[in-house]
DNA sequence: GACATAACAGGTCAATTGTCCTGTTATGAA
DNA sequence: TTCATAACAGGACAATTGACCTGTTATGTC
């Protein structure tokens, strides 16, 4: 006579939960969601929820290494393999970036920066993971670099602190866009970006 | 037989709060604080915090236009009126920071920025103000290098990009630094910004 | 001195937070 | 089939949140 009949799906829940939570630190942030609203965004009762995930930085933890560290991945670092040199790849990052966000009306910001600023108070656990991030989005395109470096015989930049800066350009523009709600900012720096670069380039 | 005797100082009660709010807000965050250790921090009553700010959102706006827009004001604005042109202000100003941050331990981040990252989801009056706020900085910067074009005939360089790129790179060299609790990507950030001026300087 | 109002005290309030509890059911191993 | 345990249901929990209430006192104006 129980009209619910209750099946066991750990991996999805367990996605289900992920999914939702990344859904919603990303575009509402970490502490202005409460695990309430991801139950119901999930659909999941509190006994699954708190099986999965017993506290709520151990979904935060889950979601940073899961979904943010992959958004990284997908969005920067993948292309810096298919393109001929850093200067055209960073080029086309800021081009599907760009046109991702002017085809959805609004910009909800950096994964990771928004993470980053939301966590780095409070949790070092989290902070830690989160730096990780960076540095492994940092390890690539400075490695990336460096390959061009020799390669083109560009030897007059330096492929670590290039790299910082291409970052940090990204993610400061991210976070005036945010705050403006207006992609003009990301529109500035990869045209500034991309002069720097090809300027660089351009030396032997 | 009344023991505490009440002084009624209005702007001395607001300045105390305002200044308990912005260090708590920009080591913690907005939405960490809450409005209870505000009344601890600046020891006033409830009913003398519900009189001078009714809603925390209230208190948020006069952080914002009160203490974060006069730290813009005050280490990035006005040293710009006071180098020789743009390349050497920006360069005393990562200095200054960097020393400031080197001296007292950790990396709390930009003000401005943490502000903007934790408001931009929810409030869109306070995301506004601290829209205006970055208006105000891009503007003061676009217009300094646009004179410094004119006087040193450094014609090639586009004022407005290029003030977004220094901010932006500012802006997520904190945001890095505050994540790993490092200042590097500051200085490396600094030493590019510097050589890209120069570049951009020498040229006539 | 009378009086209106701003400034403040001290406490209450419902709502929401994150966590955890006791049951119940599914699942796989022996 | 037996049984241990993982997976889940549904709710309760204390603590904390931001807001607001009714009084009381200070302060300036006439």
């Amino acid at each position: 006579m129980t009209e619910n009949k209750r099946t066991n799906d750990p991996e999805g829940v367990r996605r289900r939960i992920i999914d939702a939570a990344y859904d919603a630190f990303v575009t509402q942030g970490y502490l202005a969601t409460g695990m309430l609203e991801l139950r119901e965004r999930a659909s999941v009762s509190g006994g699954a929820m708190a099986h999965h995930f017993p506290a709520k930085r151990d979904l935060g933890l889950a979601v940073i290494r899961d979904r943010v560290a992959e958004a990284v991945r997908q969005t920067w670092i993948a292309p810096l393999h298919t393109s001929a040199d850093v200067p055209a790849a960073i080029d086309l990052i800021f081009e599907n970036i760009i046109n991702e966000l002017m085809h959805n009306g609004r910009v909800s910001g950096c994964p990771l920066n928004n993470m980053a600023m939301d966590v780095s108070h409070h949790d070092s656990e989290m902070r830690e993971v989160v730096s990780a991030v960076f540095g492994a989005w940092h390890e690539a395109l400075s490695a990336k670099f460096a390959r061009d470096a020799e390669e083109k015989h560009a030897s007059e930049l330096n492929p670590h602190s290039l790299a910082t800066l291409v970052i940090a350009a990204y993610s400061g523009a991210m976070a005036m866009a945010k705050a403006r709600q207006d992609v003009s900012p990301l529109i500035d720096c990869r045209m500034e970006l991309a002069a720097l670069l090809a300027a660089k380039y351009r030396l032997r």
